[in-house]
DNA sequence: GCTGGCCTATGAGCCAGGTCACACGGAGGA
DNA sequence: TCCTCCGTGTGACCTGGCTCATAGGCCAGC
């Protein structure tokens, strides 16, 4: 964990109101989520800072505030395979402090962060005496093994064009906003990255955008991608689409 | 679910031992595994029978008593993804009832198998008054979801015969007995499915079991595989690797 | 103002693995 | 018995996506 840099509380109130969008949170008595929350410290990282590293040890759980993180596993090759991005209100590192205090991914902040640290052993207790909220964390659990299932599969038999349309269709679902023209996707991820979330090589990656944009299904703006034409791109994830 | 067999339950007794090599249930209280199995129903199925299918509405929760269980995602490509192989002992089908009642993948026999069905909704009601379990439910999909990122990292960095090789490793150290000369690994699986551990094809498999054949690593009897050379396997893992 | 690092951009060439095609053998059903 | 279905075994061929090379832009640090 590198530069995290002390900053003062946002108001309770606020801080209480975005937790209550998390599934887990959520199901805590006040009480109890108060306990976690008086414990807990507020620390901001830098854009591009490393929040945690695969394999350290990790005691904590983490709820992003503010900001965007990425969560991915690097492989022995030195590619990286993106697993998520975390948006406000999502809850992550959740899995090393329910089972076994180390890291199975990095996690890496993909705009300035602010992220709330919350005692680990303080939370595991907190959700044995809440068996709702546990079962809630099954839940958060096994959505993310749907997903990566799915993301087994398609790699399986899905031609790498479709795979990057999916990825920026998922990506616009969740973290995007509609400018004039299309969805922007508010994260900046660099080719490379959309490579590691589709098992593609940055070149590949540019070369269907750069199409994509020559076609107006997309527009590049610097870092930025709007997309410009979401019938087109849906329409990839057809069987037996072209590029 | 197609072909149930009806069947008188093993004594009660092996039951329990068995039951009580699994994390989750060894959790439960005498009294309330006792309950749960009293309202579960044995059921036998015949090699290659389906035992559900992927979209399934599920409530029940299974485990192995004996035989071994394919657990797999089909493709709109047709196509499967094996997830996993169920043997003696294992818990399956725990997500549709924890979550969304419909069954994200499916299970088939790979060899004749004795399964319990226990009914989901106590199965739940049970785990909610025993928050140890619960965790272990989540150390479960915890680690399946580990295996899961892992398959992926495999899949964008090894060579297919290293995944290959890696998938014959990991059956053998779990569903495998010593005969002279190796290792035989104790499941019926075509190359096809070897496939579907891999995401390879079928031919792809043939042709390196058949070169691993000729070389003496592996020994190919029917439909089993006996690996007769594990280091030689192994060294296909290490980075930099021929074939 | 340089310099190094990282990004986008783009083309040439290659090759691992997929696709296709065909032969063979065993199991089961008519 | 014959026929069909599946699975293994193998070769010929094709191609999508990776590798490598090259170039320019931008930013941070010296």
């Amino acid at each position: 964990m590198q530069k995290p840099i002390g900053t003062p509380r946002p108001r309770e109130e606020d801080l209480l109101r975005l937790l209550a969008k998390n599934p887990v949170l959520r199901r805590l008595p006040d009480a109890d989520l108060a306990a976690l929350l008086r414990r807990a410290t507020m620390q901001d990282f830098a854009e591009r800072a490393r929040i945690f590293d695969q394999g350290d040890d990790g005691r904590t759980v983490m709820a992003v505030v503010d900001g965007y993180v990425k969560m991915a596993a690097s492989t022995a090759a030195g590619r990286e395979v993106i697993l998520e991005v975390a948006g406000p209100g999502a809850v992550f590192g959740e899995l090393a402090v329910l089972n076994g205090w180390t890291r199975a991914a990095e996690a890496e902040a993909l705009s300035a962060c602010r992220i709330l640290v919350i005692d680990g052993v303080e939370f595991v207790r907190t959700l044995m005496r809440q068996p709702e909220a546990m079962l809630e964390v099954v839940r958060l659990v096994s959505e993310r093994l749907r997903a990566a299932t799915e993301l087994m599969t398609d790699a399986v038999d899905l031609p790498a064009p479709a795979r990057l349309a999916k990825a920026l269709l998922r990506l616009a679902a969740l973290h995007s906003h509609a400018v004039p023209g299309g969805l922007r996707i508010d994260l900046m991820l660099s080719q490379r990255e959309l490579g590691g979330m589709t098992g593609l090589t940055r070149e590949s990656i540019n070369k269907h955008l750069s199409n994509w944009r020559d076609v107006g299904w997309v527009h590049l703006d610097e870092r930025a991608v709007v997309l410009t034409d979401l019938g087109s791109l849906r329409g990839l994830l057809r069987p037996g689409a072209w590029d």
